[in-house]
DNA sequence: GAAATAATTTTATGTTTATAGAAATAATTT
DNA sequence: AAATTATTTCTATAAACATAAAATTATTTC
C-alpha cells in the first residue's frame, strides 16, 4: 500500500468524509429517520431498532462528530434530536461541481507521463524502446520535444543529433514529431510548434 | 460494466444507502474531484491516484453503480467523467428532513412498552417486580391502565382486586397511577383519565 | 451515603471492504 | 493471426468497521 500520507492539518475533504462516512451505515440511516420524526434517548432507540445501547451510543457518536444530530441532557436521560440544518447545509454546500473540483487534491495531470517516461527511459538516459502507439507515445514524444526550443529552426541534420540522445530509431521518431504536430517542416528545416 | 442490479425489494433507502457508501471513501471522492475536473481513462486515474488499476475499476463499479459517473468507450480507453446532474439531483431530492423521517422504517414507538412489559411478565400473567421509577414503571403503569374503561366509576376495593390481577402490592399500584394522572379519585371512588 | 438507572468507553470478535496481483476479456495495431 | 494495450473479474489478504459484553462514569432517587 502506497500513497497518501495525509496531511495531518484537517482539508476540506476530511469534513466530506466524515460527512459521508456517517451516513453510509444503514443503521445510522434508521436513526436519522427516526429522530427526524421525534427526539428521542438511547435506550428507546436501542429498543426501538432492537441494537445493544452500547451500540446506538457509538452510532450517535459517529454521527454527532458529522454534525447532524445533538444531544441534551434531561435528568439522566440523553435525549437527542435531529440537527436538520446541518444536513440541509450540507447537502447544498459540498455537494456543487465547483467545491466537488477543489476536493481533489491538486492533480499532477504530468504524472501520467513522467511514469510513461520513467519506465521507458534506461540509466543512460536513452530509451529502451518506442511505444508502439497510443498515449504512451505521445508521452515520450511530449518529453523529447522538450530538447527543442520553441520557435528556433533547425535543419534536419540538427533535428536527427538532438532526437538520438533519446533513441537510435530518430526517423521515426522526427515522423511522429511532425505527424503528431510538435513540430512543423519547410524546406528541410523544422520548428517546434508546441 | 455492470450496472446497478438494484434488489428486487429496493426500497428508497437502499438508495440512499448505496449512494453514500459509494461517497464514503477517501479515494473515492479523490476520483470525483478529478473527474470533476476532466473525464478521464482509468490508467491515468491510477496513475495520478498511485493506486492499481483494478483498485480504479472497482472504485469506478461503486460510483458507477450509485449514478455518480458514466464511462464512454474510446477506443480501448473507458473514459470516465463525472455524472454531475446526479449529484445535484440526489443531495437535493435525497437530504431533506420530510424524506429522511420517511426513511425510517414505521417505527413501533410501542416497543418500549412492549419489551419492558414482556421483561416483567411471569408466565402467570403477574408481574415480577415493580421497576422502582422512571421510565420502566411508566411502562409498566401503560400495561396496567389497559384494564381499566375510561370514564367508568370504580370503588377503590374493586380498584384492588384488579391491580391484584398484575401485583400484590395494590396500594403502590394504586397510588402510582393517581400521582402519574392515569387516574383519579373522589371520596373513595376512582376513574381512569387517560 | 447507597442503590438504581442511563450513557459512554473499553475490549474483543466477526463481518465488510479496500487493495492489488493474476487471469480473463475486449479492442487495436501490425 | 499475433502482439499490444486497457479494462474488468477473480482471488487472497490486510485494514476498517459494526456489534455487544463488561467496565466505567454520571446522575438521580431513596
Amino acid at each position: 500500500m502506497t500513497n497518501n500520507a495525509q496531511t495531518s492539518t484537517s482539508n476540506p475533504s476530511d469534513e466530506l468524509l466524515t460527512f459521508f462516512k456517517a451516513l453510509s451505515d444503514s443503521n445510522r440511516l434508521r436513526i436519522l429517520g427516526i429522530l427526524a420524526n421525534q427526539p428521542m434517548s438511547v435506550e428507546q432507540l436501542a429498543t426501538a431498532l432492537n441494537l445493544s445501547a452500547s451500540t446506538v451510543s457509538h452510532h450517535l457518536a459517529k454521527l454527532s462528530d458529522a454534525g447532524l444530530v445533538s444531544a441534551k441532557a434531561e435528568g439522566y436521560y440523553n435525549i437527542y434530536s435531529l440537527n436538520q440544518t446541518a444536513l440541509e447545509e450540507m447537502s447544498q454546500r459540498l455537494l456543487k461541481k465547483e467545491n466537488l473540483a477543489q476536493v481533489a487534491e491538486p492533480v499532477d495531470l504530468e504524472s501520467f507521463d513522467q511514469k510513461v517516461v520513467r519506465d521507458y527511459l534506461a540509466s543512460n538516459g536513452k530509451l529502451k524502446a518506442l511505444p508502439a502507439q497510443g498515449k504512451k507515445l505521445l508521452a515520450i514524444l511530449r518529453y523529447i520535444i522538450q530538447a527543442f526550443e520553441i520557435g528556433k529552426k533547425y535543419p534536419e541534420r540538427e533535428v536527427n543529433e538532438i532526437i538520438k540522445k533519446f533513441h537510435d530509431d530518430f526517423a521515426s521518431i522526427r515522423r511522429y514529431l511532425i505527424d503528431y504536430q510538435f513540430m512543423q517542416r519547410e524546406n528541410g528545416i523544422y520548428w517546434r510548434i508546441k
